[in-house]
DNA sequence: CAATCTATGTGCAATCTGCATATAGGTGCA
DNA sequence: TGCACCTATATGCAGATTGCACATAGATTG
């Protein structure tokens, strides 16, 4: 189906958007800072390796979040000037950020648990049933 | 933690809720539905073996996303009246919902990729850094 | 006849997210 | 110098999804 960029106007027969898990961006963000503390800029281009590559992130999104999980206390930011460019707010997690992002791991563990009941109905569903 | 049951007022530190994928309802009643002709009730029922038992659909949504189904093509729907109890919109699923259940599952499969990646980087991270 | 179960539905508000846009420092180049 | 472009962060707004509260109504049971 060739897409012109303009958004969908039919709302007919519309596929689930490439972000199908929700706020999956914290997790990652949570596990990039994990092992190294980084900048939001920086972040954007880490993410791509998680699925990232061929629907990249919204940088408004990843700000709004880094920012949220500031709020929550599991990350900790830091202005970084005098390097090239304009200034940088340099982020790292915290100890609250380790358990959070291990409760997320459990979190996605068991969606993929519920994830694979489904495909697994599916696939011997649809073995039967031709 | 306890839960008194009232809804979370400090807004820190919330944990993703249980309905982690966008819309799986809609895969979940369709592939229901593949299976067989049922109505709303029903459905809310066999959704449990889906990750719905420990925390069931709201049956609300499942009404309106049977509504949505349908006004996509996804589904046909007619009253039965005559049973025990008050009418019963019986749905079935249409050759379009065929295509569109099988959209879904290919979705899904990589949305199980995608969380397979991360859930690996996670576990050899954690390895490493203790 | 009141409570309860079955069955479908609307209204509202919170949340999440993408797009458009604003701001601003720095670099390359014609 | 002027201009385009890259880096970097952020706000405003609107659409989509979803849960909770509530409305409606037929049927059953004590």
């Amino acid at each position: 189906m060739p897409d012109d960029g303009r958004p969908c106007r039919h709302r007919q027969l519309r596929h689930p958007q490439p972000r199908r898990i929700n706020r999956f961006l914290e997790p990652c963000l949570m596990l990039l800072l994990h092992c190294n503390e980084a900048h939001g800029y920086e972040l954007l281009e880490g993410l791509k390796p998680y699925g990232f590559a061929r629907n990249p992130a919204d940088s408004s999104t990843v700000y709004r979040v880094l920012r949220h999980l500031e709020e929550q206390g599991c990350v900790t930011s830091r202005w970084e000037t005098g390097g090239a460019g304009p200034a940088r707010r340099l982020y790292r997690i915290t100890e609250e950020g380790d358990r959070f992002l291990a409760g997320w791991a459990d979190n996605l563990r068991e969606t993929d648990r519920v994830l694979h009941r489904f495909l697994r109905t599916y696939d011997t569903h649809m073995e039967i049933h031709r």
